[in-house]
RNA sequence: UGGGGUGUAGCCAAGCGGUAAGGCAGCGGGUUUUGAUCCCGCCAUGCGUUGGUUCGAAUCCAGCCACCCCAGCCA
């Protein structure tokens, strides 16, 4: 079963479309997802990955490769290789064939160094990182040629396989392709192939000093794998025609085309692999996997769906116009997938004691509860009634006015799956502070509505002896600002919320949570969606993570009215 | 007088010369034992801007404006 939804048409589709009509490529399409594993994968990743994955569902016989572009050793990881594998798998990505990588293709990006040097392409240059610099030109002005760019072959020849051995130490050469100095596009410069690093790399161990770049790399192993179209962002647009140069000046048959689209922006989000490692790195969070980054490994444990997300990277499409995306569509499509998924359970936040005064004393009921109330073939539960039960401190008030649909003195509330109450009596402490409420209730409410009144408040609540400790993690935006990364002149994590994350101790939840199936989301009615999370649960109490509140248009009212 | 891109509603986004889809958000109403879900309705005389071509322009042409990317031995 094809695990990603039919792709919605954009740009790129038209192009496949009409290649495949063209019959360019003999009705094959290949697409490949190349991640450089020196992080974790974030949402931004994930547009890509539905992108190239999805067209590979799509399209009968598509294909999408899953390549690690693993050519800077000293950033990389098989940790990072571990998690990211783990994370397309687990958003649904089907690579065709073996896991790839651009290491595994040295010999042969070598050899086409090689070519280009033979052909006079290419040569080693011996200049400083600065004097290179300054030799570049600028954005407005030409550079100008290295003293080395007219070295013979043979000492091109001689100079890179001795850079090859191990002889030179890092930054005292690189090989160069020799395009043209004076290019407006600075790409075109004569452009760095190679450079030394005497770095252990995990993949190929020590056998390499010398590795390639990535615009070497890239067009290499996408013509390597055969790929039709290599689709990437934006920024890499002024890449493309040093793609081209490159497939167009080795001998290889495949000339993939690089296709550009906008990558994601998120407000109130940051997505940058670089400042999420900040946030890592400097342990403002709890790991890459903290349910409050935008990381997938993240968002898996803070309870978002593989199906959201795709629908997410669905709904915002692709194009070449680089906006920012609400954070509010993210949130539409998980509560979307959550409601038509979770059961329903029930769990009191902050707990309020609340004594029946008139159900007998020892006596237990077992209610039956749905599961979902749209989908009855979810089945029911029993959740046991007794004489006291918690309620959220946030559903009694001693007054309100008409708009205040919840607890009231001397007023009545359905507790919800259960019976009509009325707070009868206030019971506090010393100094003043609710300690309990003493209520009644009405035993011909079970299942219908009281006779000659209504009730118009239904609230949640657990049973006192029968409910189970929990902790309960409430997250926020992890920043506070719109824009986090927006001003230049400020760090980013300036703007961290200092809510994001809020820690409740002591909840209580309704019995059958206490052995929750683990990957299952639970809607705790009126307080929004939860996903047990079995790192932090271990060996202690069960923790929770709140996924997302529900759409609360009360609050939004109640807001206003401050 | 560097090069490369992008401008359709608060946000995302269809549109491909024939008279502005859809989604999110928002607003109004209905159903409801979740202030949830669900359902109904409203939300661009207007497509960055100014001209031009055309019977007809968001779509074609020209100028202008705004914003984004590029001067790593990162990807």
């Amino acid at each position: 079963m094809s695990e990603f939804e039919a792709i919605k048409p954009n740009f790129i589709t038209q192009i496949i479309d009409k290649d495949l009509e063209a019959n360019q490529h003999d009705g094959k399409i290949v697409t490949r997802f190349p991640p450089e594993p020196n992080g974790f994968l974030h949402v931004g990743h994930a547009k890509s990955i539905c992108l190239n994955f999805g067209i590979a569902e799509f399209y009968a016989g598509a294909a999408c490769n899953l390549r690690f572009d693993d050519t800077n050793p000293e950033k990389e990881s098989q940790d990072f290789i571990d998690a990211i594998q783990r994370d397309v798998e687990w958003l649904g990505g089907k690579w065709a064939g073996p896991v790839r990588y651009a290491s595994a293709y040295f010999d042969q990006i070598h050899a086409f160094a090689l070519e280009l040097i033979q052909k006079g392409k290419a040569y080693v240059c011996s200049l400083t990182a600065e004097e290179m610099t300054a030799t570049r030109g600028t954005l407005k002005s030409p550079g100008t040629n290295s003293p080395y760019r007219e070295r013979s072959v043979a000492d091109n020849l001689d100079l890179f396989e001795r850079m090859r051995q191990g002889e030179f130490a890092e930054g005292t050469h690189v090989l160069r392709a020799k395009i043209d100095m004076a290019s407006p596009n600075i790409n075109l410069r004569d452009p760095i192939l190679y450079r030394i690093r005497h770095a252990h790399h995990h993949q190929t161990g020590e056998k390499w000093c010398i590795y390639p770049m990535y615009d070497f790399t890239h067009p290499i192993s996408d013509a390597l794998e055969g790929i039709t179209h290599s689709l990437c962002t934006l920024e890499f647009e002024d890449h493309r025609p040093l793609y081209d140069w490159v497939l167009d000046n080795i001998t290889i048959a495949c000339h993939p085309r690089q296709i550009e689209f906008a990558r994601l922006n998120l407000n109130f989000t940051v997505t940058s692999k670089r400042k999420l490692k900040q946030l890592v790195d400097q342990a403002l969070v709890d790991g890459w996997d903290d349910p409050r980054m935008p990381t997938l490994a993240g968002m898996r444990r803070r309870g978002y769906t593989p199906r959201s997300i795709r629908n997410f990277c669905n709904a915002i499409g692709v194009t070449r116009s680089e906006g920012v995306v609400d954070v509010a569509m993210l949130e539409f499509a998980i509560r979307e997938d959550l409601n038509e998924r979770a059961p329903r359970a029930m769990g009191v936040l902050k707990p309020l004691r609340v004594v029946i005064t008139n159900y007998p004393e020892g006596q237990v009921e077992q209610l039956l509860a749905p599961n979902h109330p749209q989908r009855p073939e979810l089945g029911s539960r029993e959740i046991p009634f007794s004489r006291e039960v918690f309620i959220d401190v946030e559903d009694f008030r001693e007054e309100a006015n008409k708009h205040f649909k919840r607890l009231i003195l001397g007023k009545e509330v359905r507790l919800r799956n259960g019976y009509v109450i009325r707070c009868d009596e206030v019971i506090k402490t010393a100094d003043g502070a609710i300690d309990h409420l003493l209520c009644s209730y009405d035993p011909e409410t079970l299942g219908k509505d009281p006779e000659g009144r209504k009730v118009k408040g239904v609230i949640h609540w657990v049973s006192a002896v029968h409910a189970i400790d929990a902790e309960v993690h409430l997250y926020d935006r992890l920043f506070n600002h719109e824009s986090p990364d927006g001003n230049r002149e400020e760090d980013f994590t300036a703007h961290l919320n200092p809510h994001s994350l809020c820690v409740i101790a002591d909840a209580k939840l309704e019995a059958s949570l206490a052995s929750p199936q683990a990957e299952l989301p639970y809607q705790f009615e009126r307080e929004g969606y939860f996903f047990f999370d079995p790192v932090r649960s271990a060996g202690g109490k069960p923790v929770f993570n709140r996924t997302v509140t529900l759409r609360d248009t009360w609050a939004k009212v109640e807001g206003g009215q401050d």
